[in-house]
DNA sequence: GATACTTTGACAAACAATGGACAAGGTGTT
DNA sequence: AACACCTTGTCCATTGTTTGTCAAAGTATC
């Protein structure tokens, strides 16, 4: 579509080897190797003859440094097109880190402010370090100048998704990702141990249906609810139908939260969804959200549960009795 | 356009023996057994004769793999087809619902004190009873009244190891063990935020080998190594050996800790430590512990890695350098 | 001279294939 | 109980391929 052969700035070439050997985490000599042996990529040539690298050809290096990482064998995927590359790595990422589709892009950090902002970069930098406890202090530091609200909002919320992108783009693995959910879980998990709420406060239980692992969702909706005046009674991830069931019987809760962000539309979360439903009868509120949740749009219409948009939107619990 | 009948990406043969056996867990030995044996799947050849298998292929030899584990023969479920076959595994599951490895019984509390006793009991009725904030507030309790070193060996572990049983027992659900989880993580993942130690402290990574979804293991591995004056990179559960490889390099790490809890003996595990040596070399330390670590004890010989007993056994950092 | 790059050739490990062997555990027969 | 037999996961030897890394020798740049 926007492919004009020259003057595109996706396909000039103008990257040296060391910066991409930097880039994408493959040392020189076996971009070369590479290169020699299986044609992976055509980099140009400046003057002196020397290899420079378009945009497209550190993006295509990124897919197979990824694949080989996932245990492919080079020699099994260097003659792939872009696209079945990215399907692959897509589809291996799946399975390694369960950890799924591209998010339907959030949205982007609204009204930021710039303390916010600054805070984001440390946080970041962090992250990329690897530095633990450099990442615990800007979040705490945070915790306390923006507020939970906003902490939330304007900080946890866009680092996710920042961070999501970095990984997408090959600038951060997956062990910075679970470095990251470590230390927010660890900053969320007290959210929603509030214990100024009355006993009597209508009670909500807090978790992810069988199969899909990422609590972080669940979190920050526990946190959210806390806020909203409910007592939550948080389960962490992926649990089965009848345990969430048999659960807010026990806890006499008034309603059910659940995150789903994994694999959006799949038939297993679906099931669950519906075997929740008839567990519990038509008396419990269930709410969903999470990245994934508006693909099982027609599923929550047909069993009457809500869709929340974002832990802003949490619902309040019912004032009556 | 997709549904050309061949060239579809479901029956492609594309992937390496070794990749398979990553991704279902068999070993490649055993899976040019079965092949050979009971011609269990017919994976097209490579242009030098090597094995690629389909999607396909990967998700029926998935089922089978399941099917063994819940007992099968081999020989009993070769010839089945796939419906029969998933089935068959999707009986079988409702029947051993999610049995973790029995772990074998791990020391029953040695010398707990009165109190701790005391505290375990008001823990056990708030996890019986799906008190989120109760517990809470007796681990918090706890904590100040009997100190890191105490709370973990007191109170987390009997109690984990009688919720466990409780559990195996039926006297609890999966809800329970999760509300606990959740909790203790809250509980834990503070400890290991300690910045009071010197930016030079030797660092260990701490984390769970691919397939070991248990964490709890790993969060009091990192407060005990904190206390031992580690510094502590804690990057949460399920990672792939190439990633914790890359992790423990970039945080130029001396040590690398894993728990393992799950499923002792299996052969999954077993590759991910072998490939995180490869990986590592032979100078970066390796500790492992938790309910299944002994059943690995030959593999650890065969690479030299250190088998960790109970959280208080957690080795010093080197003193050199 | 130090640095960053080039090409070519070489090499050790890791990986895969075939076919055979074997021990532990289960099954069946006497 | 003793026995032979089958099943099954693992291991070995041998051969060959694949792959990451290294070294040597040369060139341009600062």
């Amino acid at each position: 579509m926007s492919t004009m052969p020259e003057e595109n700035t996706r396909t000039r070439p103008r990257h040296a080897i060391g910066f991409v050997a930097r880039r994408t985490g493959i040392p020189p000599d076996l971009l070369r190797a590479w290169e020699r042996r299986y044609g992976v990529v055509e980099p140009g040539r400046g003057p002196r003859g020397r290899r420079l690298y378009s945009d497209a050809d550190v993006e295509r290096l990124t897919l197979l440094r990824r694949a080989v990482d996932a245990g492919r064998r080079i020699g099994d995927v260097a003659g792939m097109d872009n696209a079945e590359l990215a399907a692959l790595v897509e589809e291996d990422r799946r399975v390694m880190v369960e950890r799924p589709g591209r998010p339907a892009g959030a949205s982007p950090p609204p009204g930021t402010s710039a303390q916010a902002g600054a805070y984001l970069d440390a946080a970041l930098a962090a992250v990329a370090a690897l530095d633990h406890v450099g990442l615990v202090e800007v979040m705490d530091e945070a915790a306390v100048a923006l507020g939970r609200r906003a902490l939330r909002r304007e900080l946890i919320a866009p680092l996710l998704e920042r961070v999501g992108e970095d990984w997408y783009g090959g600038r951060l693995r997956v062990a910075h990702e679970h470095l990251l959910s470590a230390v927010l879980r660890g900053v969320l998990e007290p959210m929603h141990r509030d214990a100024s709420l009355p006993e009597t406060a209508p009670r909500v239980v807090v978790t992810t249906p069988a199969g899909e692992l990422h609590e972080l969702g669940a979190l920050m909706a526990a946190a959210a609810a806390v806020e909203r005046g409910w007592r939550v009674v948080y389960l962490g991830p992926n649990l089965p139908a009848e345990e969430i069931a048999g659960a807010a019987r026990q806890a006499a809760a008034r309603a059910a939260a659940l995150s789903l962000v994994a694999n959006p539309g799949n038939a297993q979360t679906a099931n669950e969804l519906r075997r929740l439903r008839r567990l519990v009868g038509k008396d419990l509120a269930i709410y969903v959200g999470g990245a994934a949740a508006s693909s099982y749009d027609s599923v929550l219409d047909e069993l009457g549960i809500v869709r929340v948009n974002g832990a802003e939107d949490f619902p309040a619990p019912p004032a009556d009795l």
